[in-house]
DNA sequence: TTAAATATGCAATAATATTGCATTAATAAT
DNA sequence: ATTATTAATGCAATATTATTGCATATTTAA
């Protein structure tokens, strides 16, 4: 089983386990993101699906966005206004996007291997850091440093 | 001398420094963010401009902004598409803007009070962190939490 | 099988941001 | 000081990103 496949199919479990109705439109939202390693913009994501004869309108796009969004699959990418699939979607923490400035390359990671430790620094600050965000990193990647 | 005016002068001296012009509307800009605590859309800032009698066009704002990002006076926050004030323009640091996704409010701190450790973890990855970043993390402040 | 809830399409519109080119203002050179 | 050069601004069009209200279609529940 490939990594793609392997991921398509926790996706899939994860709107079946939610009793989310699990939609051709919602689907092939997926596939395509399955597809981009980079991120990728809404209506870029149309165009993509357009070529492959699914014409769909730019706000259900946009909803489908949000609804993988709201179940943890897909992550925005706020500095690049774009959407990309969540690595590791089941495991509760602090995801993080390293996003390299000079070719946009995405790199994973996650709080342990960052050295962070939010919890502790936001009750002394008072403030509260909620499960599941996602933080961007502005970086240089391997290739472009 | 109040923290405003401070600030204010600050942004000037750094200005002064980096033998860039000071001009009216750079200053008009710096302004009104001193007076908004709270991250402000470009079209929002304008709009304030103009009930004062200075009527930027919405190229001229989007200028004047990058022109004091470049400087590091101003963060572009991300998640929320505004702007707003560095709070330490002269400490090269990571800087990190608490943001509450309830309310907005931002709570600006430094890495060494978050416990971040970004430099070593780069390392391990082989990206390469670059100084004077801006991390936003979407939080819940002491009155929305 | 029908009723209710949800998803999608459509098209307009909102919100955010950039561009090319003409004009004006600021700075440097003479 | 005056002119030449460089940089900033205005203008207005356009690009990009995102949302909305309402009608229709599809899915799920009764």
């Amino acid at each position: 089983m490939t990594k793609e496949q392997l991921n398509k199919n926790k996706a899939i479990q994860i709107c079946i386990d939610s009793k989310e109705s699990l939609t051709p439109n919602r689907i092939s939202v997926l596939e395509e993101l399955l597809k981009s390693r980079k991120p990728i913009s809404a209506y870029d994501l149309r165009i993509q699906l357009i070529k492959k004869g699914k014409s769909l309108n730019i706000s259900t796009i946009y909803r489908v966005i949000d609804f993988w969004i709201k179940l943890k699959i897909i992550h925005k990418i706020s500095l690049l206004n774009k959407f990309i699939l969540c690595s590791n979607p089941d495991e509760i923490h602090t995801h993080i996007t390293n996003i390299c400035t000079k070719c946009s390359d995405v790199i994973e990671t996650c709080n342990k291997s960052m050295g962070l430790n939010l919890e502790k620094s936001s009750n002394d600050l008072g403030i509260l850091i909620t499960p599941n965000i996602n933080l961007e990193i502005p970086i240089l990647c391997v290739n472009c440093k």
